[in-house]
DNA sequence: TCGCTTATTATACGCTTGTATAATTTCATA
DNA sequence: TATGAAATTATACAAGCGTATAATAAGCGA
């Protein structure tokens, strides 16, 4: 009698939950926290909204496994190009240069970036994520800062690189905010550009593409 | 019959107006863009939910004004002590330590902000409110730098100081980030003797307190 | 091939949402 | 003190929300 109920294939759990994850990133990214209810997330991934429920105990806990996911990955994003086996000067202008272009640079994960910042107020997990990817992307800008000064026979002390890592980084942070937030605002090629500079002005050195 | 009608008093529609825009900023501060549902408002204000409407045309005219008049406080905060009558290199050195304390480097003013970002490229107004609010600070910080080289008998030209602003705004708005979501990472002055150093050596200038 | 587990769908429920409109109360003015 | 404009409250409504639970189908192991 009912012929429409709909068919499926069972998947596997890590699966189904990525799926889910990637629905509430991708509705999160372009319409908002709003725009992330269960009946859009489950269209999005292609399932029916009550599977939501078999695989995440409330909404809440769906929205914090998607900021955690975006929020990882999106640093591994940056300094992939580190990962590539640069390191000192020309790790330090790989980096630059990476964090501000695409797609590092995107309208869409500001405002996943910007509904995790409130979370973190809210929620102590998400604080501790907070923590834990923010140190990780300074610390290793302060590796390579560390070792383009011992590249060129000027080693600096721990208290001279923590405080150069802040400004580099909070350089790099400003730079891909102002780029995400109005990305027609600057030309092709200008934040790089900018940044290359300022970092470069910043630790007394010449940094050139 | 109907005893309990609620008693109320008339206000001005500027005191009205924003008791209901400190309400929205209270709500989402504290919980998310979520919590800014008109009831809530309207409890939050004293009032009852219609007055809203009374006022606002729709709720995210509301939540527009609420975005703008948080940015207008911020700026007037940032600038603060320069608007006392500080120009050039005076000015800049005040900005830099203003905005890189309190109350302008302010969990709550995070929150707020992060609330109202989420919101930028889904709805137009509310991205022309950020364009405005942006070229606001950044114009008159490129005014102080602008100044400061008219000082020292080096005036820059307009390409220039644009990159020079874009730059040193990024740093503002990176400090102010790192220190408004992780206050307890950064010693007190630290932030601002950071600031201070990364904007004199984009500029190439000695900024000292 | 048959059962059994459970992943998945379907349906229902009560609550909250934003908005529209009608009914009242306040207060300045005459 | 009476009048009228409009600020404010009260009520209603349809749509959408998150969640709970029952029914169904898929696919693995026997």
């Amino acid at each position: 009698m009912n012929d429409s109920r709909k068919t499926f294939k069972r998947e596997s759990s890590d699966q189904r939950q990525d799926a889910l994850i990637d629905a509430t990133l991708s509705l999160i990214a372009s319409g908002g926290p709003e725009a992330a209810t269960v009946r859009n997330i489950a269209m999005e991934a292609g399932v029916t909204p009550g599977l939501i429920r078999h695989y995440f105990v409330t909404k809440e806990d769906l929205i914090g496994a998607a900021y955690e996911r975006h929020m990882t990955t999106m640093r591994y994003a940056a300094y992939a190009t580190v990962d590539g086996g640069l390191s000192g000067l020309s790790g330090l202008i790989s980096l630059v240069k990476t964090s501000l272009a695409p797609p590092v640079i995107d309208a869409r994960s500001l405002a996943l970036w910007a509904g995790f910042i409130q979370s973190v107020q809210r929620d102590k997990s998400m604080q501790a994520i907070h923590e834990k990817t923010y140190f990780q992307f300074r610390d290793a800008l302060q590796v390579l800062i560390s070792e383009t000064f011992i590249e060129i026979g000027q080693p600096k002390d721990k208290a001279a690189l923590r405080r150069l890592a802040i400004a580099c980084n909070a350089v790099l942070d400003g730079l891909w905010l102002e780029g995400s937030a109005l990305p027609n605002s600057f030309e092709t090629g200008e934040l790089p550009a900018i940044g290359l500079a300022s970092v470069g002005a910043i630790l007394g050195l010449k940094l050139k593409e």
